[in-house]
DNA sequence: TTTTTTCTGTTGCAAAAGCAACATTTTTTC
DNA sequence: GAAAAAATGTTGCTTTTGCAACAGAAAAAA
């Protein structure tokens, strides 16, 4: 999370807020949300990770969106096009605030500052999110699961500030967040180890040129 | 442009408004912006049609956003993560209006109703964006060159209301759009039309079956 | 702790996509 | 209106990716 909002501060003024606002939990692999009909939805996860999935015709699987602590996500994000399945699934344990968009942009009718204040950093949630997708885009336009694979890990890296991070899912969820055959980017996987582009020790990964 | 913001009334007032606001013409094949150190960079293209390109090291170009009249774009909505050439080039006679983002969120010093509105509207904005680039990653995580186009060619036909419709681009910039080869791109367009999915008169498709 | 399920790693083969090259048509520029 | 540049359409060949299948390891559930 940039800029300058501050979710820690506004999620312990949770407390004595609104009750329009709906906290829930959500175990392992629950659904979360599924994205039809809610065009007014708009979710914050507080705890732990999740995945925005879409199931095809074809029996593909794909990862659109993974979602950690503080990120947005709901269908006011998204315009359904197909029939495809698009469902929010948590990976572990998970909190989550759902809101009504409406209440964000023209004030709760309840008037209370918890909504008032999300209202007036909305802008740069919703920013965030652009260029975590155009992050996402950047990597799906690349050419071949060799440099997929690359430039997901350079991005790995950066945003951990270190050569050596570990992946935050299992490699068969890489493949689908990738888009690609899990098979195929197993075997690129060996040749980029074995090309002495990284080291792999399970989920953990060090670039070793970079 | 969906929601309750009208460009067009927008742009009208701008006749008379904050100086600080430029407004700059540009003619085909020029480059209106390179995303580089202008994090504050915010421009709506109010005239005209222009792509967001990406040259990579192998000399592959990626077309990575297309946008049109009402669109907006800069530097504010990406990352800088590689040292690939990220340029927004004009493909027609374009009119384009440069803002810088803080004052529109912090309020321009002038303190001009010009700024003021487009800040109430900013969300919006923004959340259009995030729609249209949900809708690019569904298109890039399609598996098949065959399920990128019908994918691409089902969402021009919906957002025309029509089974006709014309591409935006040509045939060689789609291929750059949807990340792929373009003789492969054009076999596939070929198996298309042979197996009755499509008709197709130049840059006129019709979808048979949908 | 044991059982069940999921994930990892691998392979041979088939299918799809990429590459290079060229002729032809269309569009742009001068 | 002629010349130059760009886009379209096509093909043979090569490389990459996908598919199916399976064994062993690891993780989750009972």
């Amino acid at each position: 999370m940039n800029f300058n909002f501050n979710m820690e501060e506004f999620i312990k003024k949770f407390e004595n807020s609104c009750h329009k606002v709906q906290k829930k939990t959500f175990s392992r692999n629950e659904v979360i949300t599924s994205y039809i009909n809610k065009r007014n939805q708009f979710c914050i996860l507080i705890k732990g990770n999740a995945d925005l999935v879409r199931y095809d015709l074809n029996g593909n699987r794909t990862i659109v969106e993974h979602f950690s602590k503080n990120d947005v996500f709901g269908e006011v994000f998204y315009m359904i096009t197909t029939n495809n399945e698009l469902l929010v699934e948590a990976r572990e344990k998970c909190e989550v605030l759902f809101y009504h968009y409406d209440d964000i942009r023209n004030k709760c009718r309840n008037n209370c500052k918890f909504h008032q204040e999300l209202s007036e950093d909305l802008p740069e949630l919703i920013l965030n999110k652009v260029t975590n997708l155009n992050m996402r885009i950047e990597l799906l336009t690349k050419r071949s699961i060799r440099d997929k694979l690359i430039g997901y890990f350079n991005m790995l890296s950066t945003r951990n500030l270190n050569k050596t991070f570990s992946l935050p899912f299992s490699l068969t969820d890489l493949a689908d967040y990738l888009s690609v055959d899990r098979s195929a980017m197993m075997r690129e996987l060996k040749l980029l180890k074995e090309d002495g582009f990284i080291k792999k020790n399970g989920k953990r990964i060090t670039l070793v040129y970079k």
